[in-house]
DNA sequence: TACCTGACATAAT
DNA sequence: CATTATGCCAGGT
Protein backbone atom coordinates (compact mmCIF):
# COMPACT_ATOMS: atom_id res chain seq x y z
CA UNK A 1 0.00 0.00 0.00
CA UNK A 2 1.50 3.29 -1.03
CA UNK A 3 -0.16 5.92 1.73
CA UNK A 4 1.08 8.67 -0.28
CA UNK A 5 -0.22 8.01 -3.82
CA UNK A 6 -3.35 7.68 -2.17
CA UNK A 7 -2.96 11.12 -0.14
CA UNK A 8 -2.74 11.98 -3.62
CA UNK A 9 -5.78 10.81 -4.90
CA UNK A 10 -7.78 11.54 -2.21
CA UNK A 11 -6.85 15.19 -2.33
CA UNK A 12 -7.69 15.67 -5.71
CA UNK A 13 -10.85 14.69 -5.07
CA UNK A 14 -11.78 17.26 -2.34
CA UNK A 15 -14.31 19.46 -3.71
CA UNK A 16 -13.81 22.63 -4.66
CA UNK A 17 -14.98 25.35 -1.84
CA UNK A 18 -14.79 22.91 0.63
CA UNK A 19 -12.36 22.01 3.02
CA UNK A 20 -10.86 18.30 4.40
CA UNK A 21 -9.30 17.24 7.78
CA UNK A 22 -5.80 15.56 7.95
CA UNK A 23 -7.91 12.94 10.23
CA UNK A 24 -10.38 12.97 7.21
CA UNK A 25 -7.74 12.41 4.44
CA UNK A 26 -6.05 9.59 6.40
CA UNK A 27 -9.95 7.84 7.44
CA UNK A 28 -10.36 7.33 3.26
CA UNK A 29 -6.94 6.42 2.49
CA UNK A 30 -7.40 3.20 4.73
CA UNK A 31 -5.20 4.56 7.83
CA UNK A 32 -7.13 6.31 10.33
CA UNK A 33 -4.49 6.80 12.45
CA UNK A 34 -2.03 8.66 10.00
CA UNK A 35 -3.13 12.04 10.26
CA UNK A 36 -0.07 13.71 10.89
CA UNK A 37 1.27 11.97 7.60
CA UNK A 38 -0.87 13.58 5.40
CA UNK A 39 0.36 16.86 6.53
CA UNK A 40 4.05 15.23 5.94
CA UNK A 41 3.17 14.19 2.51
CA UNK A 42 1.54 17.86 1.55
CA UNK A 43 4.34 19.46 3.52
CA UNK A 44 7.09 17.75 1.21
CA UNK A 45 5.17 18.03 -1.89
CA UNK A 46 4.75 14.50 -2.08
CA UNK A 47 0.86 14.54 -3.35
CA UNK A 48 2.25 16.21 -6.40
CA UNK A 49 1.34 19.90 -7.75
CA UNK A 50 -2.17 18.92 -8.58
CA UNK A 51 -3.47 17.97 -5.25
CA UNK A 52 -5.20 21.00 -3.74
CA UNK A 53 -3.37 21.66 -0.75
CA UNK A 54 -5.17 24.74 0.57
CA UNK A 55 -8.38 22.49 1.06
CA UNK A 56 -6.78 20.67 3.83
CA UNK A 57 -7.50 21.81 7.82
CA UNK A 58 -6.48 20.15 10.69
CA UNK A 59 -9.78 18.97 12.90
CA UNK A 60 -10.43 22.28 14.23
CA UNK A 61 -10.66 24.20 11.13
CA UNK A 62 -7.27 26.20 11.14
CA UNK A 63 -5.23 26.43 8.30
CA UNK A 64 -1.77 24.67 10.23
CA UNK A 65 -0.24 24.57 7.01
CA UNK A 66 -0.22 28.54 5.87
CA UNK A 67 3.23 28.73 6.61
CA UNK A 68 4.02 26.28 4.16
CA UNK A 69 2.65 28.14 1.13
CA UNK A 70 4.48 30.49 -0.87
CA UNK A 71 3.37 33.74 1.42
CA UNK A 72 1.92 33.77 4.56
CA UNK A 73 -1.75 34.38 3.36
CA UNK A 74 -2.16 32.59 -0.19
CA UNK A 75 -3.91 29.60 1.52
CA UNK A 76 -6.32 31.97 3.06
CA UNK A 77 -6.59 33.84 -0.57
CA UNK A 78 -7.04 30.44 -2.54
CA UNK A 79 -9.79 29.50 -0.11
CA UNK A 80 -11.82 32.61 0.08
CA UNK A 81 -11.21 32.42 -4.04
CA UNK A 82 -13.44 29.41 -4.18
CA UNK A 83 -16.01 30.80 -1.48
CA UNK A 84 -14.85 29.32 1.43
CA UNK A 85 -15.26 32.21 4.50
CA UNK A 86 -11.88 32.52 6.92
CA UNK A 87 -11.93 33.88 9.97
CA UNK A 88 -8.73 34.94 11.81
CA UNK A 89 -8.94 33.51 15.50
CA UNK A 90 -6.15 33.41 18.45
CA UNK A 91 -5.01 30.14 16.84
CA UNK A 92 -5.08 31.37 13.15
CA UNK A 93 -7.57 31.59 10.20
CA UNK A 94 -10.27 29.32 10.50
CA UNK A 95 -12.80 27.84 8.17
CA UNK A 96 -16.06 27.08 9.92
CA UNK A 97 -16.16 23.47 9.09
CA UNK A 98 -19.74 23.22 9.78
CA UNK A 99 -20.70 25.43 6.72
CA UNK A 100 -17.69 24.60 4.44
CA UNK A 101 -16.28 20.58 5.63
CA UNK A 102 -16.08 18.27 2.96
CA UNK A 103 -19.19 15.64 4.43
CA UNK A 104 -17.70 12.51 2.39
CA UNK A 105 -20.35 9.72 1.62
CA UNK A 106 -19.91 6.01 2.26
CA UNK A 107 -20.04 5.94 -1.61
CA UNK A 108 -16.68 8.44 -1.93
CA UNK A 109 -15.02 5.59 0.79
CA UNK A 110 -16.22 2.87 -1.27
CA UNK A 111 -14.99 4.30 -4.36
CA UNK A 112 -11.55 5.64 -3.05
CA UNK A 113 -11.55 1.90 -1.31
CA UNK A 114 -12.23 0.62 -5.29
CA UNK A 115 -9.91 2.75 -6.92
CA UNK A 116 -6.81 1.86 -4.38
CA UNK A 117 -7.53 -1.38 -5.22
CA UNK A 118 -7.79 -0.62 -9.30
CA UNK A 119 -4.86 1.00 -9.60
CA UNK A 120 -2.82 -1.14 -6.73
CA UNK A 121 -1.99 1.27 -4.54
C1' DT B 1 19.05 1.08 18.26
C1' DA B 2 17.28 5.36 20.71
C1' DC B 3 15.53 9.61 20.58
C1' DC B 4 13.37 13.67 18.50
C1' DT B 5 10.11 16.08 15.56
C1' DG B 6 5.82 17.36 13.53
C1' DA B 7 0.57 21.02 7.94
C1' DC B 8 -2.61 15.71 13.78
C1' DA B 9 -6.64 13.80 16.82
C1' DT B 10 -9.25 12.85 20.81
C1' DA B 11 -10.55 12.36 25.51
C1' DA B 12 -10.47 14.34 29.91
C1' DT B 13 -10.72 18.36 32.84
C1' DC C 1 -15.51 27.23 24.60
C1' DA C 2 -9.79 26.39 26.33
C1' DT C 3 -6.14 23.75 28.05
C1' DT C 4 -3.64 19.54 28.91
C1' DA C 5 -2.22 14.97 28.44
C1' DT C 6 -1.76 10.98 25.56
C1' DG C 7 -1.63 8.36 21.64
C1' DC C 8 0.04 8.04 16.95
C1' DC C 9 3.54 6.94 13.29
C1' DA C 10 6.78 7.97 9.29
C1' DG C 11 11.20 10.18 8.82
C1' DG C 12 15.37 12.07 10.10
C1' DT C 13 19.67 12.17 13.02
Amino acid sequence: MDFYKRVTLVCQHIPEGRAATYGQIALLCGKPRNARQVGYALNRGLAGERAPAHRVVNAKGILSGAAAFESHDMQKLLLEQEGVAVAMTPDGWRVELKRFGWDHTLEDALWFRAEFEKRGI
